[in-house]
Parts: C-alpha cells; sequence; structure tokens
DNA sequence: CGGGACTCCTGCCAGC
DNA sequence: TGCTGGCAGGAGTCCC
C-alpha cells in the first residue's frame, strides 16, 4: 500500500532521525525478506554514518559512508517505527500503524532494528514480508536490479505528456496496466492510478495506445496532482503528529474513486456510482458514467 | 518481446 | 464463538 507519497512521507519522518547520524548498532532477525538480506548485512550497517536519505519510486535509499547504500522497500504491509531509547517503547514516533508487541515489547514482525545515535530506535517492521532491504555500493546504484529499469520520476521534469505518448504508444494492454508498470512511470501503486484515471476522466479499460493527447495531457496532470496532494497530506499529518497514539494520517486519506464501490461519484455534476472491476488480479474502481 | 497468470506472505473480515 | 476461505497487493518470474 505504501505508494510513491507514502514513501516520501516515511522519508521525510526519518530525515532528523537519520541524516547525519551514526547507526551504533544494527540487529538482523531473520536472513530474508523478500528476497535474502545481504550477506552479513547488520554487521555492515554497524558503525556506518547516514549522509543522505533520499527516495528513488518507492524506494528508500539511505546513502551511507564507505560508499555503500542501503534500500528499503515497504512493500505491502513494512514500516519503519521509530521510539526514543530510554522511554516507554510505543512513547516515540511512530511512522505508520502501532505494530503488535509481545509481552517482551519486541514486535512480532520487527526484522531489523537499529540503534541511531542521538537515541532513536529505527524498526523495519514488516507483516506480509513483501518488502525488501539491500546494500549497494553507492557509485554504482544505477545498476541495482530493482533501479536500473525503473521509469522516469513522475514529480520530475522527466515525467512529461510526450514520455508518457511515447510509453503508450501502439500498446494494447489497458492504461490501468500501463500505469502500474514501473518501467512507465515509476512509484504509482493501485491506489494512485485508480485516483489519476479519474482525475482524468479515463477509463481504466483504454487500450493505452488509444489515448488522445488531450487525455494523455490530462493524465499526466492529474498523476502530478494526486501525488503532490498526497504528500502534502502526509507531510500535514507528520506535523500534526506528536508520537503518543502512533499513527500517521496518510492511510486515512479519502480517495475520490478508491475503495468506493457502489457509492456516489464523486463529481457534482455526474450521478454515476463507483463501480469495481479486476485487471490483472488487481481492484479497479472507476465510474463508468465519467470516465471514458 | 508483450502481456497475462501466477507467486510470495500474513492480517483481517465476512460468512457459516 | 470459532473456524475457514477469500481478499489485499508490489513486483519478479514464468509461460504462451
Amino acid at each position: 500500500m505504501p505508494e510513491l507519497p507514502e514513501v516520501e512521507t516515511v522519508r521525510r519522518g526519518l530525515l532528523p532521525v537519520l541524516e547525519g547520524k551514526c547507526i551504533e548498532s544494527a540487529v538482523q532477525n531473520r536472513l530474508d525478506l523478500r528476497w535474502p538480506l545481504p550477506e552479513r548485512f547488520a554487521e555492515r550497517l554497524t558503525g556506518r554514518r547516514v549522509e543522505q536519505l533520499s527516495r528513488r519510486a518507492k524506494y528508500l535509499l539511505a546513502y551511507l559512508d564507505a560508499n555503500e547504500t542501503m534500500l528499503i522497500h515497504l512493500g505491502m504491509s513494512g514500516r519503519l517505527l521509530v521510539s526514543t531509547v530510554g522511554r516507554e517503547r510505543d512513547s516515540g514516533a511512530e511512522l505508520h500503524h502501532a505494530a503488535k508487541r509481545d509481552r517482551s515489547g519486541a514486535g512480532k514482525h520487527d526484522h531489523v532494528v537499529l540503534e541511531i545515535e542521538g537515541g532513536a530506535r529505527v524498526v523495519f517492521n514488516d507483516a506480509r514480508r513483501f518488502g525488501a532491504m539491500d546494500l549497494w555500493p553507492s557509485d554504482s546504484l544505477h545498476t541495482h536490479p530493482l533501479l536500473a529499469r525503473l521509469g522516469p520520476e513522475p514529480l520530475s521534469n522527466a515525467f512529461s505528456a510526450e514520455h508518457l505518448t511515447a510509453s503508450l504508444e501502439g500498446k494494447r494492454s489497458a492504461i490501468k496496466s500501463a500505469l502500474l508498470d514501473q518501467r512507465i512511470v515509476a512509484g504509482l501503486g493501485n491506489i494512485y492510478v485508480c485516483e489519476a484515471l479519474f482525475g482524468a476522466k479515463i477509463s481504466p479499460e483504454r487500450a493505452s495506445g488509444s489515448l488522445s493527447p488531450q487525455e494523455v495531457t490530462a493524465l499526466t496532470a492529474e498523476i502530478r496532482g494526486v501525488l503532490e496532494a498526497a504528500i502534502e497530506a502526509g507531510g500535514s499529518s507528520l506535523r500534526d503528529f506528536h508520537g503518543a497514539s502512533g499513527e500517521l494520517g496518510y492511510f486515512q486519506h479519502s480517495f475520490r474513486v478508491y475503495g468506493r464501490e457502489g457509492q456516489g461519484c464523486a463529481r457534482d455534476a455526474c450521478d454515476g456510482v463507483v463501480e469495481r472491476l479486476v485487471q490483472s488480479a488487481r481492484s479497479s474502481f472507476y465510474c463508468s458514467r465519467c470516465q471514458r
């Protein structure tokens, strides 16, 4: 569920905790997440300084000293929990839901635990283990197999109507599937694809190559718009967050179509009803009246 | 090569 | 109340 805006919100929340700080100790509680963790993962993290915390698509990139970069992908259920050592375990800021704790205070799915200079503890917790962590030489990060084929960042100048037109040209697959393809544009997931198609009034079933220039332009703008609005909302939930109840607001976004099957279309001028269909084993929510 | 189906995993919820 | 089955989905892999 974490898509680009959620990952960006997590990054911003972690910045003051991690950037410029040393990882004083690292513990890994298993050898693999979705894939095997790199050899001696925890050992290689210990003593490293986080020089910069960056993001590419849905990947968090912690540039460390000694020319290593830690990649983090949250998958479906991954979260980075921040607490302050010396206080009660859950009293610190927590980036996402409160995690379930056993009696020892350790979370059931706490897979990697980092103690950070300054007293913060950062925990990678991931129930479904669709997430991933890796280490890769910083100076050849672009060759990492998970990063090498990613398309442009949707909020960068590289993502344009021209790029999208060229990427969709001649494609017969549904536009919904094309927008989920990270090689075309990187960082969108099921939710924001549904939202952007709604905003652009384009049916998720349309053949990718059949979009008019006007539709591609509208879609490009909508993709930017929904992501920027979600980051803004995440940012405000971060500012309002003081840690006691332990939950960020970004999974409480109110979406215009996603998850709204059977409800009236969010457009005042439209009296359609949101429908759900399954495309490539994934739910698409849309209004068949105004999305054509 | 494009594109669809399948796979991983566990929490949650509807239904009985 | 407790069990069961289905569903959620990012992204790689497999196969046609």
